[in-house]
DNA sequence: GTCTATACGACGATAGAC
DNA sequence: GTCTATCGTCGTATAGAC
């Protein structure tokens, strides 16, 4: 079972690139990742590899698509309350992965990019989850309310993106603790009686 | 006077290259501006633009460093005190300029790339600056100081360029608000006597 | 120093054979 | 589904006119 006529193999390919693309990422960097080499690590020519994809811009997109996804799945595992910071930032402390991140972000501002699409469904799917643990903290009375959740998650998102920017020229940056301050800053002041 | 040997016309022309780039980008985006649009633009041929520039990640980051220059010198001038706003994002409105910045920020995370050296340089700069201004508004005990300047400055920083991306994607997304909401966060509560 | 002409290699993309 | 061959454009390098 599983081989539902033509895709079964091709699927299978069609993945097999993504990965190799995301780890020539990881390791080259954005700049100087070029498709052919991304077709050669997969025993394959420019046009062979093109096959799967419109273009090297729908490779890019599906690759962050797919980091994305198996991002989400691994910390639906988790099951730590406390794991707002996977929440936020997607665990990418990679150099290469975060450039292509913020590098995508920033050529997906055109409408017709086709990663567009992706981060005008990303983000506001994000900020849900985040006012959604926000929601909950404020619930249970940890954090002050004068605010509403979901502006409180356009801030919190920013921050995460944000210092990235600042991580990727000097990666003595520390990227948990900016976010950790805006948490601290939101604690509830404590109830003088 | 002003005219010193053969810079006297390089350097018009060389400011005028910068301008010129500067304004196709703000046009028609990062991508798809090649160096032979500007050269044309300036009446000139590729390899006479080039004879100004080492590369063209040079020109980008000269570009860059022309209108961080502009933006401080303009804010300089401004005497009102409530220009925090003008002070953590530089006045960037403009798609294909923070396009740019944002593309320039992510290239720039190679220790090797010519603007580098500029964001290596600014961000401690831009940090200073902001740190500044938050130390005189503890000190005129309008916000609350548990929090040291320094770390406050990286996590302002942070939401200005963070709400950038979220803006680039989403075009209604308000830029100032989150800026405003980490102030008011900061803001000082009121004396219990 | 300022600039043109020409050429090079690499890129992403496409046409068409197998 | 995958190839060879080719295209147009990019950034870059060099030679040489003025």
């Amino acid at each position: 079972m599983a081989k539902r006529g033509p895709y079964e193999k091709g699927e299978a390919k069609r993945s097999e690139i993504l990965r190799a693309a995301l780890e020539i990422f990881a390791t080259e960097g954005y700049r100087g990742t070029s498709l052919r080499k991304v077709a050669a690590k997969c025993n394959l020519s420019l046009p062979g590899l093109m096959h799967y994809f419109d273009s090297k811009e729908d490779l890019l997109t599906q690759v962050l698509r797919m980091r994305d996804e198996t991002a989400r799945i691994r910390q639906q595992e988790r099951t730590s309350p406390e794991s707002y910071r996977e929440i936020i930032r997607e665990g990418a402390s990679t150099p290469g992965l975060v450039e292509l991140f913020v590098s995508m972000a920033a050529a997906a501002s055109d409408t017709g990019h086709p990663a567009h699409a992706h981060f005008a469904e990303r983000y506001p799917m994000l900020r849900e989850r985040v006012a959604a643990y926000l929601r909950r903290r404020i619930d249970e009375g940890a954090l002050r309310s004068d605010i509403e959740p979901e502006r409180l998650a356009v801030l919190l998102i920013a921050v995460a993106d944000g210092i990235q920017l600042q991580w990727l020229i000097d990666r003595s940056t520390d990227m948990e603790q900016p976010i950790d301050d805006v948490l601290s800053l939101l604690a509830a002041p404590p109830v003088e009686d």
